[in-house]
DNA sequence: GCCGTTTTCGGCCCGACTGTTTTCAGTCG
């Protein structure tokens, strides 16, 4: 799967080419293709030997000429000439805040910077001042933003940003003066990792809310202050945007401000053909200057003829062509949840107990939760083997006759091992409800020996799920080699269904391959993999990558009711 | 670079803020 690859590519050619001054059109012209094929739902080789590179939105003739060199022979020519003429540090330059492509290139010219280390010395040196149109300033913001990256504090994972955004709408909203409020930018989108936070509000007076704003406990920094749009750098590194509009312009404004770019420009060229202007401000008629009404963010897609297209399908422009077609889907909601098919007990390492985990289920409106709790070799995590196995079946029995309003269902989440078999027997595997099967050791190995090892793994006739398909940590484990293309094959002809991890820490699967997996014929399941009651509570992120990955209700294993759920589980099946 | 129920050529979103200028280019989202 090179998709991520060539996406990689097309950018850093957008990159340079902005890097030379080039028209800022044909840049754009290679990132917005970096970003479909990176965001694309299924192999882009796949397209290439289908000879439809060129139906790809985006692509056209110079484009497919290229990505054909690369997919035939490993190079492309445009790309390698491009990166022979800048110094290889340039691009980086780009990452300072403040310092776009026009000023790397300057200062390449006059002062013969090529990367951050000489950046910061010609600031500290100040050398800076000395070109037309640099200050002092420029000089100070450019070496606090260098100590920026420098701690590597550029994106953010959804877990740790989410609830501090959250915290900060509370306080913003308990302000008088601010009648609505609300989190946009790519945390509402949804995206697994954010740049930064971007909040909106509306107030008849934006001045007080500004001053809150900038007063915020934990403020590091105030980057940008102006009469209605603040920036701050909190102490985490973690940057907030606020913008601050009047209430009928709230809805226009949530609508800008949540993007993506992409979508926000593709949208706008489509309102541009219907003679309509928008902006964060509104809906202008071109014709007389007519401002139209918009309430809610429906009526800006109404306006240019689109149902409601939700946040987490705002990204490449492609939902906008959905839309025009009618294809949206009907997305999932966490209230489509009828349970959750990965959670751990104090039985292996869990906090709490069976007992306790299935009357949180029930708290939750959950019909039925299952226990899948770690098989022997894990021993770190004390995983059961056969015979405390079975004392957790009769546990598990006892209960269901004891409680009332949830089913609790037996599972484990059996290890994978090596060499692809499970570490516990077919016998026992078969009589439990639910079989998890995850990898959880020797994650070093190469792609095709650890293809092969999950490959096995799910054409066991007991496996029902495997569990965190990609073994990714976000921000501190990569996922293992692994060909997600045959997985996601393999799962199809053996009905084998992947899971969204909806652990915040892994959200694994993905939102891209979710969608592959799903074109395919792949059942998903969105589970938590809950180590504790309060842990069920996650279940909200999976559900959001799921929402990424275009799924709905039936889509997804664990919106199904107990008895149609039985149905799709192996052993169910007749 | 791409793209076309107004175009195969001439368009290609829109506005705020900063630092440095005396009116604006560059950057950002």
């Amino acid at each position: 799967m090179k998709n991520l690859e060539l996406a990689w590519i097309l950018e850093e050619i957008g990159d340079l080419l902005d890097l030379q001054g080039e028209n800022p059109f044909k840049v754009r012209a290679y990132r917005r293709a970096a970003r479909t094929i990176e965001l694309l739902p299924e192999d882009i080789e796949a397209v290439w030997r289908r000879g439809e590179l060129g139906k790809v939105e985006g692509i056209g003739k110079a484009l497919e000429e290229k990505i054909n060199e690369w997919l035939s022979t490993g190079v492309m020519t445009y790309h390698a000439e491009l990166k022979a003429q800048l110094p290889p540090g340039l691009r980086e330059l780009t990452r300072v805040p403040g310092v776009g492509p026009k000023l790397a290139q300057r200062l390449y010219r006059e002062l013969g910077i090529r990367n951050l280390d000489e950046l910061e010395a010609a600031c500290r040196e100040q050398r800076l001042r000395h070109l037309k149109g640099l200050g002092p300033r420029t000089e100070e913001n450019i070496l606090r933003g260098i100590e920026r990256l420098r701690r590597q504090m550029e994106r953010f994972p959804l877990g740790l940003a989410l609830p501090v955004a959250q915290q900060l709408v509370r306080a913003l909203a308990a302000l008088p003066v601010v009648q609505r409020v609300a989190l946009a930018g790519s945390l509402r989108r949804g995206r697994e990792t954010v740049g930064d936070v971007d909040i909106v509000a509306s107030s008849p007076d934006p001045e007080p809310v500004m001053e809150a704003f900038v007063r915020t406990p934990g403020v590091e920094q105030v980057l940008a202050r102006g009469d209605t749009k603040a920036s701050i750098v909190l102490r985490t590194g973690l940057q907030v945007d606020l913008r601050v509009v009047r209430d009928d312009q709230f809805a226009a404004a949530l609508h800008h401000f949540t993007g993506s770019k992409e979508h926000n420009v593709l949208l706008r060229e489509l309102a541009q053909t219907k003679g309509l202007k928008i902006s964060e401000y509104g809906i202008v008629r071109v014709d007389d200057d007519e401002v139209l009404a918009v309430a809610t963010e429906a009526d800006v897609f109404a306006a240019v003829g689109l149902p409601y297209i939700p946040p987490e399908l705002r990204e490449d422009g492609s939902e906008i062509a959905a839309a025009r077609e009618g294809r949206l889907p009907e997305l999932i909601t966490v209230g489509d949840m009828k349970g959750d098919l990965h959670v751990h007990s104090d039985w292996s390492d869990g906090l709490d107990t069976i007992e306790a985990m299935a009357l949180a289920a029930r708290e939750r409106g959950y019909e039925y939760i299952a226990i899948t709790d770690h098989s022997p070799s894990l021993s770190v995590a004390r995983g059961l083997d056969p015979a405390r196995l079975e004392e957790q079946l009769r546990e598990i029995d006892r209960l269901n006759r004891q409680l009332a309003g949830i089913r609790i269902l037996s599972g484990c989440e059996v290890d994978i091992l090596r060499d692809g078999t499970l570490d516990l027997p077919d016998e026992l595997l078969a009589r439990l409800d639910v079989v998890v099967a995850s990898v959880h050791s020797a994650m070093g190995l190469d792609e095709r020996e650890m293809t092969d090892r999950i490959v096995a793994a799910m054409r066991n006739p007991h496996v029902d799920i495997i569990g965190h398909p990609t073994g990714r940590i976000l921000g501190r484990r990569e996922p293992y080699a692994v060909d997600m293309e045959r997985i996601i094959q393999v799962a199809a002809e053996t009905g084998t269904c992947l899971e969204i991890n909806a652990s915040p820490d892994r959200l694994d699967l993905n939102d891209v391959y979710a969608r592959w997996a799903h074109a395919r014929g792949v059942m998903i399941v969105v589970n938590t993999d809950a180590h504790s009651t309060e842990g069920l509570d996650q279940m909200g992120y999976g559900v959001t990558v799921a929402r990424r990955a275009w799924l709905g209700k039936a889509d997804v294993l664990n919106c199904l009711p107990w008895p149609e759920l039985k149905a799709r589980l192996k052993d169910g099946r007749t």
